[in-house]
DNA sequence: GCCAACGTTGGC
DNA sequence: GCCAACGTTGGC
């Protein structure tokens, strides 16, 4: 089992659209690295760090499960989605998504300013600057942290 | 295989 | 809205 953290601008989804909606498939993500973890790397029971990006205050916000592996993102062969790609075809997949359900909010977000301070963090991608992975793996310690940010009282 | 141009990401 | 940084594309 492992820990991932995944980046959603929530102005196109986000945590409470998770909550709503219960499950839903993490799809989207057009970066081959992140394609690579999706693919390969993320299984069901998997942990997810829920991360808002490109928004007022960006930071992680809550925690999902997988609930079903890697299979083809048929948003990429759908010219109307938001992300087409004519380079992805049912025969020849490029694209994939996995199925993500809510877990919980945090009790606080835990800000991109916190997560920078945290001595766990120290190289990871997330808090390197110009970083644009979607797809992060987490270490059991960097998601014990953030979840331990999350649960202060306020 | 190189690299300039381009489009996108994402923090501020 | 700005802009630095990045990944991808495509010409050569």
């Amino acid at each position: 089992m492992r820990y991932w953290l995944f980046k959603s601008e929530p102005d196109c989804f986000s945590l409470s659209d998770l909550r709503k909606k219960k499950r839903a498939p993490w799809d989207g993500v057009r970066n081959f690295q992140a394609r690579n973890y999706l693919r390969d790397d993320v299984h069901v029971g998997d942990i997810v760090v829920f991360y808002h990006s490109s928004c007022a205050v960006p930071g992680a916000v809550g925690l999902a499960t997988v609930t079903k592996a890697a299979y083809p993102d048929a948003t990429a062969w759908d010219p109307h989605s938001e992300h087409p790609d004519p380079k992805s075809t049912r025969a020849n997949p490029r694209w994939f998504v996995v199925d993500v359900a809510y877990k919980q909010d945090f009790k606080v977000p835990v800000p991109l300013t916190i997560l920078h301070t945290l001595p766990e963090f120290a190289g990871s991608p997330l808090i390197q600057r110009g970083n644009r992975l979607s797809i992060i793996p987490l270490t059991a310690s960097q998601f014990r942290a953030v979840v331990r940010e999350g649960s202060r009282a306020q």
